[in-house]
DNA sequence: TCTGGGGTCCTAGGACCC
DNA sequence: TCTGGGGTCCTAGGACCC
């Protein structure tokens, strides 16, 4: 953890929109009109240009439920294309990175940047020039909110959305209370729907009505987060920037399908393929796995009397990133929780307890992980992937090739890695 | 007909110990 | 028959984030 001092001034850059203009930078005629992105499936709105935002579309709403206004208003719709939308993401933070040693990447498209060591006069010019230099480089715009704690950089962001100059700094501001006062409760980061119907219960509205509350009720009221947010809005630094990566603790894999599964059979083979993925991921991050999670269900939108849900953990003898004998376990507990007679919308897999492979390794117990040709296997998949694409290795039970259960009728299928597709940006 | 995927952290309660 | 008090560790589920 980072030493928080109080002199803090942290920058949050936010991609706008930013699926929509990753697909935009490939497609310039959909510049300025409605665009949306789905998500897998083809299932949901999970990016919205401002004028498709502007047609009433909503965030996470199921596509079919606005195909009418995409219809009508000729909206542009893509399916989602993560391996691009990773990609652009890299560049944007690359070029981010010059711009502070101390740079905490939050999601694809956010970062928190460390201005500490910048002058409290020069931060709105900062931030002028961080969004310009990252639309000239990247092409993609953003916008920039800047404020002595994580929270307060959220909310400046949140303004910043709003303003046509894409920068907002509320270190400087001699009216962050009036500010503070134009976010309604819900769309101050770490309030939620609980916190939101609680908070409103209770006459608090807006950030400011927050920020003014004693810190007596929200500790009695609230957990640490509540008072942890409360104290962030008045200045008082409770998050720490976190400038390094750490390894992540968990690691899913689900997917919907595309169509209702109902046989076992077309599960196991989902299973294996979501083994795959996940175990490739965890021996790319050199970590072991100790419990295993399956999980499957049917759709919660359908009828309660026809829901079923269950999962399944097994907690394993032995560390391990096999992908073999983690499939063989998945594919018995899968087995075990699997019930006839289902309309399966979803299925999944959970490894946690994620551990470092090299602290495990020498286990005397092990029949598993001491077996040098096995792990040589996994390397040979692993190289072979990345070097020829995603599958291209893979074991019988997959299947990949035969049907894939997914719908993507609107991919615009751009693949950066192949230099073919790379446009040349031009911004004066 | 058709409703995403992948994370983190906190907390209450149970199991277990002396 | 009477049935304490305090501690740790683990886990499932909830809330939140993008």
């Amino acid at each position: 953890m980072s030493f928080m001092h109080y002199n803090n001034k942290i920058a949050l850059v936010d991609c706008n929109s930013f699926y929509v203009s990753c697909e935009r930078l490939f497609n310039p005629s959909i510049n300025k009109k409605p665009v949306i992105v789905l998500s897998s499936n083809d299932g949901c709105v999970i990016s919205r240009s401002t004028e498709a935002k502007n047609l009433g579309i909503k965030m996470g709403e199921p596509y079919f439920k606005v195909k009418k206004t995409v219809k009508e208003n000729d909206v542009s719709v893509f399916s989602t294309n993560f391996a691009l939308y990773g990609d652009i993401s890299r560049r944007v933070m690359e070029t981010l990175k010059q711009f502070s040693p101390q740079m905490e990447i939050y999601s694809i498209d956010e970062a928190f940047l460390d201005l500490s060591s910048i002058k409290n006069e020069d931060l709105l010019e900062h931030g002028y020039k961080i969004r310009k230099t990252i639309l000239k480089w990247t092409g993609i715009p953003t916008s920039i909110g800047i404020g002595t704690t994580k929270t307060l950089s959220k909310a400046a962001n949140y303004i910043a959305k709003k303003e046509k100059s894409g920068v907002v700094d509320l270190v400087n501001s001699k009216k962050i209370n009036e500010l503070l006062s134009r976010i309604k409760i819900n769309d101050v980061w770490g309030v939620g729907k609980q916190l939101t119907k609680f908070y409103i219960r209770n006459g608090i509205n807006t950030a400011y009505d927050l920020k003014k509350i004693h810190n007596n009720w929200i500790k009695k009221n609230t957990n640490v987060f509540g008072s942890r947010t409360a104290m962030e809005l008045r200045g008082h630094p409770c998050v720490s920037l976190e400038p390094y990566e750490e390894k992540r603790k968990n690691c899913c894999v689900s997917r919907s399908f595309g169509k209702k599964v109902t046989n076992l059979e077309d599960l196991n083979e989902a299973i294996t393929t979501h083994c795959l993925n996940a175990t490739q991921k965890i021996r790319l991050d050199k970590q072991t796995v100790k419990k295993i999670t399956v999980f499957i269900r049917t759709s919660p939108f359908q009828m309660k009397s026809n829901y079923y849900a269950n999962s399944k953990n097994i907690d394993l003898p032995i560390r391990t990133n096999d992908s073999i004998v983690i499939i063989k376990q998945a594919l018995s507990a899968l087995k075990s929780i699997y019930k006839k007679g289902y309309r399966y919308q979803k299925t999944g897999i959970i490894l946690s307890g994620l551990k470092d492979a090299d602290i495990y390794n020498k286990n005397l117990f092990s029949t598993i992980n001491n077996d040098e040709k096995r792990i040589k296997l996994m390397k040979a998949i692993d190289h072979t992937n990345i070097k020829y694409g995603n599958n291209a290795l893979s074991i019988a039970q997959a299947r990949l090739k035969k049907r894939r259960n997914t719908k993507k009728q609107y991919s615009s299928k751009i693949n950066t890695a192949c230099f073919d597709f790379l446009p040349t940006v031009k911004i004066a």
